[in-house]
DNA sequence: TTTAGTCTGGCAACCGTTTGCAAGGGAGGA
DNA sequence: TCCTCCCTTGCAAACGGTTGCCAGACTAAA
């Protein structure tokens, strides 16, 4: 059996309220009785029980982080920046995947609620009123969505779209398809703002479309039909699926259309072209949540991330 | 405040004992008795604090699962089934990522050991000696790794680099480089054992090497100038950096040179070429893992997967 | 009607830690 | 020398559940 704290008040003849303040606040207990503790614990290899230490104090130092898919390659880098930045406050990560469902979103913050300090919320599927509500329950901290009195983490999305945009027209583009994500996706509604002000574009929506490679994949035939020489799509992933799609119907890339992502994902820098998006930092949003989840405890707060249009080889000049 | 066991007893007039056997031990209770208490639970949102519950029964419910890299492809796919698989069982997942550090892993094991029932440790890059001691904290269940006398899921890493070899040899090729991953890993032993004893081949080294695009990379120029005509990559990532190291120098693969990697990750379906690869059945060790844990409690028990191999662009007959 | 047995639910101790309260001892000031 | 005050430590009550034990109410058998 593991070591607990009356073990080690024995091994050293205190009271183990002596040994829990010689952790938990050392200024109290004398330095001399304090390295005596402190040896014996480390000798009987004591580590406090969370759970214990949660039940009294109310605090878990867990947290959980809820993400529409481990699976897409947005999401890794944010998560483990997230972890390693709770680890450094003494926190825990519990990670979880909602497979872009809402209800299961839901059901899992429900069941979060009792056992963390907080939810990080990373590109949420779930209505703002619904998280409003749900915010009783659980203090939040959200990114890539902005909700009233909320800390949240934003990227500069319509900055990024701007620059796509502006990249695109500056090789002769006019008529340019928009290839938006999930109903809901704070992305989708950016990118569609910026362009639909964006004057003297011929823009064609494409949308609801599922933010992965199939997405893009079925869209691809109607964006080839709609006559547009270039695309900016939702993320990377429907960007890859779409020029998978296109090459299928003998259209080159960048040749014949342009294509933009979102999100500058590994598999991007590694497909053949190499892909032009707009990146995202979702590393130090990972980071930026956990602090501002931690400080603030649930009160509002909003930092916004800077984007970067990347050129790379899937944008070329108009024919 | 959250309801407490307290409140539904006393909204419905019994003791706290009935209410927790209610949701412990239903058939201990009286049906009517049942319903009210349920009702009353329902109506108070009560449900139950898991870390009150670890307190007295010494089960958490929560489950470490153990990663070198969240960000590398091939283990999100993992995570998820496992996570899946654990939320059936009513157990939650903790994630780390050690860096591909061991005293990152070692550190992280120790953390756990008194917050979770177990630990899923895929890929480990600790020692077996190791393992083994801090078993003695924690059970476990490793994937991809045999300890002995521990529960363990096996990828068929033999059968898929025999399948590899016997591709490329049918192709014409002899020569072939075997670029290999991290020292310990089972991975690479595996490999190495099956071609090593592969007859009639001539074979090149290259390791221990970064389990990453930049470690593909890396050993490019060594590859390209070994002579061979083929090359067994350690992963797809590596893989991949190497087709980009080898475009890099002008080598064409598969024209000149033809590249295998292991676990099929998005990324190579996604590049041009198409990697050939020896696809892993990550998902089902997920699942696997976790039952294994669970049942056996940390006892032996061995489970092999198959691997498969997935023929694609990036291999192609020898000059 | 008595007796034994079965259900049901209350009681209280316990899990490992934290923390407000109070007591004892020693130091410093008057 | 006595009185304060501070420093250090012990005591005990929580925190939210679980569970072995016991007692009362019923049922069924004798």
């Amino acid at each position: 059996m593991a070591a607990t704290i009356k073990d080690v008040a024995r091994a050293c003849g205190v009271h183990v309220s002596t040994v829990s303040r010689t952790f938990s606040a050392p200024h109290l207990v004398n330095p001399a009785t304090r390295s005596r503790v402190l040896a014996a614990a480390d000798d009987l290899g004591y580590r406090p029980n969370r759970a214990a230490r949660a039940l009294t104090t109310g605090r878990t130092f867990n947290m959980g982080l809820i993400v529409a898919d481990i699976a897409n390659p947005f999401f890794p880098p944010l998560i483990k920046a997230a972890q390693a930045q709770a680890r450094g406050r003494d926190y825990h990560v519990f990670v979880a995947d909602t497979d872009e469902d809402p209800r299961v979103e839901e059901e899992l913050i429900r069941t979060f609620a009792k056992q963390v300090d907080g939810v990080l919320l990373c590109s949420p599927r779930l209505s703002n009123r619904m998280i409003e509500r749900l915010a009783e329950d659980v203090p939040f901290a959200v990114v890539n969505r902005r909700v009233k009195g909320m800390p949240a983490v934003l990227m500069n999305v319509a900055q990024g779209a701007k620059h796509a945009l502006e990249h695109l027209t500056g090789l002769g583009h006019r008529r340019i398809a928009l290839v938006s994500g999930p109903i809901g996706s704070w992305t989708s509604n950016e990118m569609q703002g910026v362009a639909a002000e964006a004057p003297g574009l011929d823009l064609v929506f494409f949308g609801p479309n599922q933010p992965t490679e199939a997405g893009g994949l079925a869209v691809a035939a109607d964006v080839a039909a709609c006559g547009a020489t270039a695309v900016l799509a939702y993320n990377d992933l429907v960007a890859l699926g779409l020029i998978e799609g296109l090459s299928a119907m003998e259209i080159g890339v960048p040749d014949q259309v342009s294509v933009i992502g979102f999100d500058d994902i590994l598999p991007g820098r590694l497909n053949r072209p190499k892909l032009t998006t707009v990146a995202m930092p979702a590393a130090a949003a990972g980071r930026m949540a956990v602090d501002l989840l931690l400080q603030s405890g649930g009160e509002g707060a909003t930092v916004t991330l800077d984007t970067a249009l990347i050129v790379r080889e899937s944008t070329g000049r108009a024919q």
